[in-house]
RNA sequence: UGGGGAGUGGCCAAACUGGUAAGGCACCUGACUCUGGAUCAGGGGAUUGUAGGUUCGAAUCCUACCUCCCCAGCCA
């Protein structure tokens, strides 16, 4: 199916290396490791697809699917389900490999007892702030906690008893005991563990201290034997500290940390916080919305997978920071639904054409092709009759040169039908034209020229007496800038949201066909673009969703100014 | 400012131990076409952040400098 050469990276260099020369015993284990407190992004996608890429191209290799859900106050089931369906559905399997950092909590806790008692670890008293104060700064070094020198045995009581839930929410914490006057921060005797008298969405009610990430993770990998364990740049400070647990615990042949750029798209965010925050405050119509970046959103906007996939393996991995331009990924869509969108038609901005030398009644079919690329797809019948729709744009009543289509006596062909010439304009009190009358060449059957004659353009209409209307969402770019981060964002995101990001257009003429069509579905109106499906549609009232228009070359050539 | 990371055509991104700058997206031209779509052919555009140095030869090595990103949550 997929004869392109596999992607190449310096991680996969690394990989390769290491099984090379049998650093893991040969064996490869990934994971993807996210909190389900979000939904994915297409941010997500890309590690996603970096870690089960891996483990689909080495024989033997595994990714694990592993929830990171050491933080009560924020995860929810409802997350793990949604990120469950969004792989499947962008078509990663993980197989038995489900797995949960809470259920690794009575032994994460057995590790921090450990930790204590190699006198690695203490509890500490202060409160946030006070661990904050104490921390130092970029440049001065922190300052040691008094409870930095208690005993073992109190470190081993006292952290049984916030395990037990003696002490309230905040008061303790267990830290370990590094080095205040590092230069890397996180390496300033980190909290291992909290007090967070709260249920967990799994764990229940029987815990009153939760791990952090940097203690969780870490020992995570190392239970599931994950050997490479692959994380965006961010988290580079860390691994000093990833390394540091596994080596104080004495892990043997302890997982690899490697870290990669994150994913930056045009013309959105990636940010789960403003993300929620155009969900709650109604600037967007859920996480699905059809604009937003998440991996709902695209499958509702018809993004197919194997186009955020191909994407994704386009855009490569590296270690320098990005901002990959939206038109890389609609390119990738296009490609895909080019090869696969059944083609119909329809006509979004009407303009009422009556062929006036065409017999009055129920008309004929004419055969059309369903996919140009793809024989298999068959043809369907579309029913045409003495009064059409065409596009307005489709006309003009005083063209310049480089105008191609209709034109007060220009004669151009409505696909699959006929030949037709403009004889009149017929125009309101405004002057704007609302109807055409046109001549029909009844020779030119089906679209073909018996006599070889040309014409410059194609048209697509749609039957007037047999149309389906249909109401048609038009997408565009989330934001107005490309980089929301120079933009000033952080304020009110709102404000950057491109108010053409959704036009609406309702009652549109499309082909009867359409009547039924079925939610998902992504069709290629011709000349126009791609659509998908909404589920708001019903039978008889669709309700299509642009996914991405067709590349305009017209549209391209007025924008220049060569029209 | 301490630590970490990065700077290659408009945007991504290759170039293994130095050998004379892949590819994709975008852009332009032409061919073809019953989608101004698709496809095909061709094209323009990089003194590889800057300045020095080593070398027959440097994006790759050395030195200095500049710019950008990340880290001071009991978030991940």
């Amino acid at each position: 199916m997929d004869t392109s050469p596999p992607p190449s990276d310096f991680i996969r260099d690394i990989i390769a290396a290491d099984i090379a020369s049998g650093r893991y015993g040969g064996r490869v284990v990934t994971r993807f490791p996210p909190e389900p407190n979000g939904y994915l992004h297409i941010g997500h996608a890309k590690s996603i697809c970096l870690n089960f890429g891996i483990a689909a191209e080495n024989a033997g290799a595994v990714c694990h699917l592993r929830f990171d859900d050491t933080n009560p106050a924020a995860e929810d089931m409802e997350f793990v389900e949604s990120i469950k369906a969004d792989l499947r559905w962008l078509g990663f399997d993980w197989g038995e490999h489900l797995y949960f950092a809470s259920d690794y909590f009575d032994r994460l806790y057995e590790y921090a007892l450990r930790l204590i008692e190699l006198g690695y670890a203490y509890v500490c008293d202060l409160s946030s702030e006070e661990v904050r104060a104490n921390r130092g700064t970029l440049t001065e070094a922190g300052n040691d906690s008094p409870y930095r020198e208690r005993s073992i045995a109190e470190n081993l009581d006292l952290f049984a008893r916030m395990k037990a839930g003696e002490f309230d929410n905040g008061s303790r914490t267990l830290r370990a005991k590094i080095d205040m006057a590092s230069p890397v921060i996180v390496m300033r005797d980190p909290v291992l563990y909290r007090i967070q008298k709260m249920p967990h969405y799994r764990a229940g009610g029987t815990w009153s201290i939760y791990p952090m990430y940097d203690f969780a993770h870490c020992l995570s990998d190392s239970i599931e034997r994950v050997t490479h364990s692959l994380c965006t740049l961010e988290f580079a400070d860390n691994r000093a500290l990833y390394d540091w647990v596994l080596e104080k615990l004495e892990i043997p042949s302890p997982p690899r940390q490697i870290e990669f750029a994150r994913l930056n798209l045009s013309h959105t965010v990636m940010s789960k916080r403003i993300l929620r925050c155009l969900v709650d405050e109604g600037h967007v119509d859920g996480w699905d919305d059809p604009r937003m970046p998440t991996i709902s959103g695209m499958r509702r906007r018809g993004y197919p997978p194997s186009a955020i996939r191909k994407f994704c393996e386009g855009v490569g991995i590296a270690r320098s920071y990005n901002l990959v331009q939206a038109e890389q990924l609609e390119a990738a869509v296009r490609e895909e639904l080019n090869r696969s969108a059944p083609r119909v038609m329809g006509v979004l901005d009407p303009l009422r054409v009556v062929i006036e030398n065409y017999p009055e009644g129920p008309g004929e079919e004419f055969e059309a092709i369903n996919n140009p690329e793809d024989d298999s797809a068959g043809t369907r019948k579309v029913p045409f009759s003495r009064v059409l729709y065409i596009e307005k744009a489709d006309f003009m009543e005083d063209p310049p040169r480089k105008f191609y289509r209709l034109a007060p006596g220009r004669e151009v062909r409505l696909r699959y039908a006929y030949f037709i010439t403009c004889i009149e304009v017929i125009k309101d009190e405004q002057g704007e034209v609302v109807e055409l009358r046109c001549s029909y060449d009844p020779e030119s059957y089906g679209g073909n020229s018996p006599d070889g004659r040309k014409v410059k353009a194609t048209l697509h209409w749609v039957s007037a007496a047999h149309a389906v209307e249909a109401e048609f969402r038009l997408y565009g770019r989330l934001l107005k800038e490309a980089d929301p981060a120079t933009a000033g964002a952080a304020e009110d995101m709102s404000q950057l949201i491109d108010p053409e990001s959704l036009r609406c257009v309702a009652a549109c003429p499309v082909e009867p066909g359409l009547a039924t069509a079925v939610a998902g579905t992504v069709y290629q109106f011709e000349r126009i673009g791609y659509f998908c499906v909404d589920r708001d549609s019903a039978p008889g009232t669709p309700v299509f969703n642009r996914t991405v228009g067709l590349r305009d070359t017209w549209a391209r050539m007025q924008k220049a100014g060569k029209g």
